[in-house]
DNA sequence: GAAAGTGTTGAAAG
DNA sequence: TCTTTCAACACTTT
């Protein structure tokens, strides 16, 4: 799914189409209720119809619509997607939000497997007590992750996809922020030295700036907005590149193995455990 | 043509 | 309380 810079791409992507408008009918085109998290789409139509759209922004993997009281968040999961048509018929069953604007335009949401979930809340306290710290944050250094990570005896990997730790990771940028911090990603969380722990601190950031510069890594099947394709995947150095030689010592083939139930990639020379 | 695989998360089980 | 497992779903690849 998108992680946090796709989650960004799509945010800055749909942003112009809302700010400031008006939300004046909510309709659920292909009937699939669970989209619903939190209120039923008649309660979510009292509760958001005619309310000015103040601000677009991420928080975690949430997409935060904020209104002149309350927010709309979304989260694509999986395969979630903004579009600004529905033009065919294989968008039409997969559509199971349109947010009609009180410029007489709609903005699609689009989620083949379903997964991706709609939310109001009337305030951010919800997701404030859910999420961890915002790895582009100033709270987010090399204190913060050794006083976690020594309270912690999960594996590293599985420790760093723990949205209530770090809000915002997953599946490829835990893998590329381990390779290039050198950690093997069964690692238990609570022995890994210091020296390790500040190469994690700086990969971390460093690595999802340079992929929000790129609009993110479009893989398989997510791209944001309009089918906007992310060029990140051109940096990636371990996520789906099994088999092949890793740039870095250019001598060991890239692994693929599984941590909690996750494809994970990495270098068994450059990682040990 | 059946089975496995796919970027997430929450609930349930351990 | 903390950590691990599995199901939610639809489509592509093997």
């Amino acid at each position: 799914m998108p992680e946090l810079p796709e989650v960004q791409a799509v945010v800055d992507s749909i942003k112009p189409l809302f700010l400031s408008r008006k939300i004046i009918e909510i309709k659920n085109p292909n009937s699939y209720k669970s989209v619903f998290a939190t209120h039923s789409l008649e309660k979510l139509n009292g509760l958001v119809i005619n309310k000015r759209i103040k601000n677009v922004f991420r928080k975690g993997k949430y997409i935060l619509i904020e209104l002149e009281s309350g927010y709309l968040a979304v989260h694509l999961r999986m395969t979630g997607n903004f579009k600004t048509s529905s033009d065919n018929e294989s968008d039409a069953k997969h559509i199971s939000v349109e947010l009609i604007l009180d410029n007489k335009k709609s903005v699609y949401y689009k989620d083949y497997r379903k997964f991706g979930r709609i939310y109001y809340f009337n305030d951010l306290n919800y997701l404030e007590n859910k999420l961890g710290c915002e790895p582009l944050s100033k709270d987010f250094d090399y204190q913060f992750l050794k006083h976690g990570l020594s309270k912690s005896k999960s594996m590293i990997k599985s420790k760093l996809l723990d949205q209530s730790f770090i809000a915002g990771l997953g599946n490829i940028y835990v893998d590329e922020s381990l390779w290039l911090a050198k950690i093997h990603p069964e690692k238990k969380s609570d022995t890994i030295s210091g020296i390790k722990i500040r190469r994690l601190s700086d990969a971390i950031p460093m690595i999802l700036k340079k992929a929000i510069e790129h609009n993110g890594t479009t893989i398989i099947n997510f791209s944001f907005g309009n089918d906007s394709i992310g060029s990140y995947k051109e940096k990636l150095n371990v996520f789906g590149k099994t088999g092949e030689v890793c740039i870095r010592c250019k001598k060991s083939k890239i692994v693929k193995i599984f941590v909690s139930q996750r494809g994970t990639h990495f270098c068994p020379r450059c990682q040990k455990k």
